[in-house]
RNA sequence: GGCCCCGUCGUCUAGCGGUUAGGAUCCAUGGUUUUCAUCCAUGUUACAGGAGUUCGAUUCUCCUCGGGGUCACCA
């Protein structure tokens, strides 16, 4: 069974690398019907807190990535890190080290100083004597000297890391006894089943480390899944000094879970020349060997056009319904089909569909002048009376076609051309030169108040 | 700086020795629409550079250049 995880470390929000590498491991356990596992990486005290837990909590919840099995926080395996850390140390694959912060400070100086490289020089490695006084000691792991680590990259192909050039006897647990990162995720994948591991290959640096500590404590090694970085426009790693990239300042935007994760899953990812994939579509289609290997620049164009044409196939009612969380209380409202219906094409996020919606909504204030200058000619006030006339007159008008044959009359009875009662028309009932079809419009708002604007816009232009 | 990764239109990408280098987005133009948007059609734009290998390189190899990542008692 694949088994595969998403492993946070909660200081700050949730942003959208981190979504998409969620994602893909998502997508990936699903569709060999494995699990999902979360863990929260929460060992640096420092750092972390359990707000920024709850917010990513709270992403997932919002965009529907449900994770298998019960959340493992490393906070809470203090004792299960112990003692495998105790466990290298009895087998001699670990060792204390008296160096104190100030020596190691030291010893880095002269390496640089030398342009050498600045690594940890083993001296306590094979220390067979009596320890100093006064140092809480770390715990170091025997790190291979020479030799190449072959880590098996399912996107990447195998890269080869030198021993000599990047590895040294490094801590695995600091002087209070707590354990370090290389060696937590090592021992919490190997024990939580994880044998597909996907993440940001901004790790693949830190993968030789791990493959260390796999192998010192004899547990099988997962396959590796080094996904590209998404860059901001500068072309850099994203920071969180990049703007919206918390994943749920995209639902304040407007921006729909589908939408969201469609533009992630084919952000390094493509299943050919499809664009659009629903979450059953991402599950079948995703394979992680189908990744770039090139990073790729984080850029919403694609994501707005994607969450238009989301809202555009988005039933009513459920539009209705999303539109509740922005505020906009339309569930009630007896023209509500007509009014999404010819609003929902015009909107490229939800935020901009409920303020569509609500300028049709409210009678207009004011007038654009150049829309006024534009539209209302000599002869706009009369042909306005005639259709105002002619609707008072009208008995049934309910659907746009109802209020499409009054205009029709005019049009007939005063032998002119369509423009000549739109565009007044439009200016008197949306105060502007756009919008959507005047014959919805005035069945959404009604009789009454088309009559209304309509006098409003006489008396205030004439 | 050492080590590692990467390099096709502005952006997201297809390509896996022989293609008019395809799609999407963006932009422009035309059509539809009383307007705007949608929609439809058309168009502009790319293989970083240089050596090889080969009958033939976007594709394979090497070098250069460029970009990124990583080098902690952070995760």
């Amino acid at each position: 069974m694949v088994v595969t995880r998403f492993a946070p470390s909660p200081t700050g929000y949730l942003h959208i690398g981190g979504l998409r590498t969620a994602l893909f491991s998502y997508l990936w356990a699903k569709k060999n019907k494995g699990e999902f596992v979360l863990r929260i990486e929460d060992t640096d005290k420092a750092r972390n807190s359990q707000e920024a837990a709850e917010a990513i909590l709270h992403a997932f919840e919002w965009l529907g990535l449900k994770h298998d099995g019960e959340i493992t926080y490393q906070s809470q395996r203090g004792e299960i890190y112990a003692k495998y850390i105790q466990k290298l140390l009895d087998e001699d694959k670990a060792y204390y080290c008296y160096m104190s912060k100030e020596e190691l400070e030291v010893l880095r100086e002269t390496q640089m100083a030398n342009k050498e490289r600045t690594m940890y020089d083993g001296r306590y490695r094979d220390f067979k004597g009596i320890p100093p006084e006064g140092i809480e000691p770390v715990v170091r792991i025997k790190a291979p000297k020479t030799g190449a680590i072959v880590v098996k990259d399912g996107v990447k192909g195998d890269v080869v890391f030198q021993a000599e050039d990047i590895l040294d006897d490094f801590v695995i647990a600091r002087a209070d006894g707590s354990p370090t990162y290389n060696f937590v995720v090592a021992v919490d994948d190997a024990l939580m089943g994880i044998n597909e591991v996907i993440r940001g290959d901004d790790h693949l640096s830190n993968t030789p480390k791990q493959i260390i500590v796999y192998e010192a404590l004899e547990f099988d090694v997962p396959k590796f899944y080094h996904v590209p970085m998404i860059h901001n426009a500068e072309g850099k790693k994203l920071s969180k000094r990049d703007g919206a990239t918390d994943v749920m300042a995209y639902k304040e935007m407007g921006y729909t879970p589908e939408a969201l994760l469609n533009f992630l899953v084919r952000l390094g990812w493509s299943y050919g020349d499809q664009e659009i994939f629903s979450m059953e579509e991402m599950i079948e289609l995703f394979n992680p060997k189908d990744i770039n290997k090139s990073a790729s620049i984080y850029n919403t164009q694609k994501l707005e056009w994607l969450n238009a044409h989301y809202i555009k196939n988005t039933p009513n009612a459920e539009l209705a319904d999303l539109l509740t969380q922005y505020g906009l209380l339309l569930t009630s409202h007896d023209k509500k089909e007509i009014l999404l219906d010819a609003l929902k094409e015009r909107a490229k996020t939800l935020v901009e569909l409920k303020s569509l919606i609500t300028e049709i909504l409210d009678t207009p204030e004011s007038y654009d002048e150049k829309a006024i200058k534009k539209a209302f000619k000599s002869d706009s006030v009369e042909i306005l009376n005639t259709f105002g006339a002619k609707l008072n007159q009208a008995r049934e008008l309910h659907l746009p076609t109802d209020y499409h044959d009054v205009m029709q009359e005019v049009v007939d009875a005063m032998e002119i051309g369509f423009g000549k009662i739109g565009q007044p028309l439009r200016v008197a009932l949306l105060g502007k030169m756009s919008g959507p079809g005047l014959d919805s419009v005035m069945a959404i708002i009604g009789k009454d108040e088309t009559l209304q604007r309509i006098a409003n816009a006489i008396a205030a232009n004439s």
